[in-house]
RNA sequence: GGGCCUGUAGCUCAGUUUUGGUUAGAGCGUUCGACUGAUAAUCGAGAGGUCGGAAGUUCGAGUCUUCCCAGGCCCA
């Protein structure tokens, strides 16, 4: 009867499931490190080490998490676990925005906009607050799902009555700094919020509006001027003629402004007379469908102070010169009014002209205009256009489609107007210079980052940080109620409130009342305004790195998608620089956004958004950080089925090549563990691999180059490990005796090779490395978490093959397997091991070759191998007519002279029934 | 419309700057084959690219220049 020989094979054994089932296993893993304390224990180990601070930029509090939170969360934990991992003191303080105006929309749409809860101030902010929250710890349970490490306990949170006194603390800090200032400037408005919107609450869509040429009439004292200027003699009918595609601002116009380097035509139409830039001139008289003649031309400088009638209200309109004056559209004249727009603003204060405002405080048409009176600006426009027609001044009117400004939130129109608002003034106190220069010291990655900010800092208006909103940090300002000058005593105040917010919240503000704190309350009020809410986010250096860490600690890192070049490193440098003159940050990472296989934006209403929810039900968290980590995440990032079906093969591959390698360490125990130096020469070999690679690995990480580590590690176990050693080794591990030499030496070198592999993907796959680590005590031993655990220092093996040697050995192995497969396809052989190898090679190669001795055929995974000196390097492949030994499938001549065991060869019958065969080599 | 960025095999990425230089690489997937002792795994071999497009500089361009196209972020 034939024995079972199999049962005298070293098999792999082990419970490391080669099905992951990550969605059940990832829940386990997360209670293990939450019951461990995991985190608390990285603190302790850690708190000596250097200090990398890697300072968390707020997600905003409403709504579940996105693919976008989730990348940028994923390779913050990834940096923190890679520094962790490095002997860095890496924690890692997880934060959370949490006023403004989407939660007063959403609590307002909960309640109702007319409920007691949402009509009462106090009662609305808590309601505020206590949306923040819940939205807040749906949140966390995300983030913590993703195998992020953090201190979930102690997060911030700008709701904190603590983070809002350090709020008001550093508006106040700005304030000595001499940064603040009153201002009243147009600003975007939306009538459906009732506010001034922060530039990023503006969104802008096409839409229709009028457009209008409108004539001024030139005032009688002006004639002489104009005459001078075009050389001509006219005493009636002559008009600037302006372009607007906003007809309601008319009620608001005080000037008109021209260009003084640019040509103006004097132009007759019909015995009437237009002033126009001449450049303007076909393009007008093609709107207007008028054939019109240039009568004269001049300078746009001769033009200044003329004065011209309003169309419809009895007031001048003086023109004014401007380098903002453009021949892109309209007719070169400028209509203006200063309290509508930025340029008319600016051109208005320098020329030291009054604002005339048609609105009230809340954006509606005043009294005064009788025919308009009451209406909001955007339902003007037809009225104002009848009155202009009506008094004949209208010139043309036409349908003008443009993008433009709306709200965010309300999708729609808004308006520019002027509100009293408060701003920290980039130029007052040299504020943007300063920030300009800090920004040249920071380290930004990619490079363009600095470019891209600093181009952002060189067209900043100052910053309004006013919002006349109720869920927000107030502006604890007083002022003068006749003159508006602030309180003496602010600075003192500024403490004074801050103080209270801090033990009674935001609320203490409205409640309290100033006789307890100024000498003359009765000449003061309190502003009403609460902060914009870049302003908070802003501050986040202040209220939590500066308190938790050091004072006026610089972090070593801000990661962020590159929106926030706008955003918060914005917001943050700005305030940081006019509290403390530094920049907030050492370095800047970005990251692109996510985008689906077509490259475009992922957007509900195009139905290509991925759910990272979806993700890690589906697939397990690991996928979604194996396809964070394995992207290019400087430019856009394509998320998308196949790319996630993709990483999941990638990511079997990486856990095949563990579950193999923890199969062979089943029952190695360290006592065998086998002397460095005498290992067989692939197994020095194997292990100096590693090596290479872990160092590798390292430097990109070092770089945030993950994906360029990723794809080493993969290229690892697919090349080195499953098309050379693994498949090599697996004869000496399956067919040696279990304790010889030849098979201890393969698991030395495995032990090594699992060590360096499970802490290289570890701040990727945290998950999967932590199964490997709780798998096996070899590994649990050293510390209960993997964690806990650092890259070791590795030395590598001497060997007397060098791996140049090696590379060629491989190379010739690849010949080798090319002529095997030649003849598997004419059917002359079936596996490499029914091959006889037959190289002929230069010496240099023979000399190579034979440092491999007679096991030489191991590595070729063939029963025979020989090479002779030759003239040129070729490969000849005979089918063995040998015997196969059923146990090591070797064909063998010594097959069946063995009585004992017909079936076997000598090599086998020395392995199972003696001391074992000797392996120095392969 | 402006600023910045991206575009190399079906997919993910190398190669592009310092230095322009043989038939442009890898892994995944795919096809074919092997094994059944990593087995919903593993091993071997093959196919697959006008390097977004066009023009230019050059003996020579994925790499340099200009323009165009598609897309992203930010702004208007």
């Amino acid at each position: 009867m034939t024995i079972n020989y199999r049962e005298t094979l070293n098999l792999p054994e082990t419970n490391f499931s080669m099905k992951a089932g990550l969605p059940k296993k990832e829940p386990e893993i997360l209670d293990f490190w939450a019951k461990n304390k995991i985190y608390k224990k990285i603190r302790n180990k850690y708190s000596k080490s250097k200090l990398f601070l890697l300072h968390d930029g707020p997600p905003y509090a409403n709504g579940s998490i996105h693919l976008g939170h989730s990348v940028n969360k994923i390779l913050k934990d990834i940096t923190i676990k890679y520094k962790t991992m490095m002997g860095l003191n890496a924690p890692f303080v997880p934060g959370w925005d949490c006023h403004g105006l989407p939660i007063e929309l959403n609590v307002e749409k909960k309640h109702g906009k007319k409920s007691e809860i949402v009509q009462d101030k106090e009662s609305f902010q808590k309601a505020c607050k206590e949306y923040a929250e819940s939205q807040i710890s749906s949140q966390m349970e995300d983030f913590k799902r993703l195998g992020v490490f953090a201190d979930w306990d102690n997060s911030y949170k700008s709701l904190d009555s603590s983070f809002e006194a350090d709020i008001v603390r550093s508006l106040g800090s700005i304030f000595n700094a001499g940064h603040l200032e009153k201002g009243e400037k147009p600003v975007h408005w939306c009538q459906d919020c009732s506010s001034a919107l922060a530039e990023a609450e503006v969104e802008y869509i096409n839409k229709t509006s009028k457009s209008i040429d409108v004539s001024f009439n030139l005032k009688k004292e002006s004639f002489n001027q104009i005459n001078k200027a075009f050389n001509v003699n006219l005493s009636d009918n002559i008009s600037f003629v302006i372009w607007t595609t906003t007809p309601w601002t008319i009620p608001s116009n005080v000037a008109v402004c021209v260009n003084p380097s640019l040509k103006y035509a004097l132009v007759e139409i019909d015995n009437h007379f237009y002033v126009i830039a001449s450049e303007m001139f076909d393009d007008c008289m093609e709107r207007w469908n008028k054939s019109g003649k240039i009568l004269s031309e001049c300078l746009g400088t001769e033009l200044e102070k003329i004065s011209l009638q309003h169309p419809f209200l009895d007031r001048n309109s003086i023109v004014l010169l401007g380098d903002h004056v453009t021949t892109e559209t309209g007719t070169g004249c400028v209509h203006t009014a200063p309290a509508h727009g930025l340029d008319d603003h600016f051109i208005c204060k320098k020329n030291n002209i009054e604002i005339k405002k048609a609105l009230n405080s809340l954006g509606f048409f005043k009294d005064e205009f009788e025919f308009i009176a009451g209406l909001p600006p955007i339902k003007a426009d037809d009225p104002v256009i009848e009155k202009l027609k009506e008094k004949n001044c209208i010139v043309n009117v036409e349908d003008y489609h443009h993008s433009y400004p709306h709200c965010w939130r309300h999708k729609t129109p808004l308006i520019f107007t002027s509100t009293p608002q408060w701003f920290i003034s980039m130029e007052k106190n040299n504020l943007l210079d300063d920030a300009k220069n800090t920004v040249k010291e920071v380290n930004w990655e990619p490079s363009w980052g600095l470019q891209r900010i600093e181009s952002m800092l060189d067209d900043r208006p100052d910053w309004c940080i006013s919002r006349q909103r109720n869920w927000g940090v107030p502006i604890t300002l007083v002022v003068h109620k006749d003159t508006g000058e602030i309180h003496p005593n602010q600075s003192q105040l500024f403490k004074i409130f801050a103080d209270l917010i801090e033990k009674e919240g935001i609320y203490a503000w409205d409640k309290l009342s100033l006789g307890d704190y100024i000498d003359n309350p009765e000449d003061y009020i309190k502003i009403n305004d609460s902060l914009d809410v870049w302003f908070d986010s802003g501050v986040t250096h202040a209220a939590v790195s500066s308190k938790i860490f050091e004072e006026n600690v610089i972090a070593d890192l801000y990661l962020e998608g590159s929106d926030q070049h706008r955003g918060w490193f914005q917001s943050s440098l700005l305030t940081s620089v006019a509290m403390n003159g530094k920049a907030p940050y050492k370095s800047v990472l970005t990251h692109g956004f996510v985008v689906d296989e077509d490259g475009r934006k992922q957007s509900k209403s195009l139905g290509n958004v991925v759910s990272p929810q979806k993700v890690w039900d589906n697939l397990g968290a690991d996928i979604l950080r194996l396809w964070v980590a394995s992207t290019d995440y400087r430019s856009e990032m394509v998320a998308s089925d196949e790319i996630l079906k993709r990483t999941s093969d990638q990511y079997r591959r990486i856990r095949n090549t563990f579950r193999f390698i923890l199969g062979n360490l089943n029952n190695f125990s360290h006592k065998e563990k086998v002397n460095l130096d005498d290992l067989v020469e692939l197994d020095k070999w194997i292990i100096n691999s590693t090596i290479e690679l872990e160092s590798k690995v390292l430097s990109q990480y070092d770089k945030y180059s993950y994906h360029r580590g990723v794809q080493l590690i993969h290229n690892f176990c697919v090349n080195e490990l499953g098309g050379i050693y693994l498949d090599i080794t697996k004869d000496r591990l399956y067919t040696c005796k279990s304790s010889s030499h030849a098979r201890r030496s393969c698991q030395t070198s495995l032990e090594i090779v699992l060590n360096i592999l499970v802490r290289l993907i570890a701040p990727v796959l945290s998950y999967t490395a932590e199964e490997v680590w709780q798998n096996t005590s070899r590994l649990s031993d050293q510390e209960i978490s993997i964690f806990l655990s650092k890259y070791n220092k590795n030395e590598k093996v001497t060997s007397n093959i060098s791996s140049k040697e090696w590379e060629r050995i491989f190379d010739i192995k690849e010949e080798v397997n090319q002529k095997i497969e030649a003849l598997r396809n004419e059917n002359k052989l079936k596996g490499s091991l029914d091959a006889i190898v037959l190289l002929t090679a230069e010496k240099k190669d023979k000399e190579i070759l034979d440092k491999l001795g007679d096991e030489l055929h191991f590595l070729f995974i063939t029963s025979e191998a020989q090479a002779q000196i030759g003239d040129n390097f070729t490969v000849n492949i005979e089918n063995s007519s040998n015997n196969k030994c059923v146990r090591c499938w070797h064909k063998d001549q010594s097959v069946g002279s063995n009585q004992n065991h017909i079936e076997l060869c000598n090599r086998c019958i020395l392995n199972i029934e003696e001391d074992g065969e000797e392996r120095k080599f392969v």
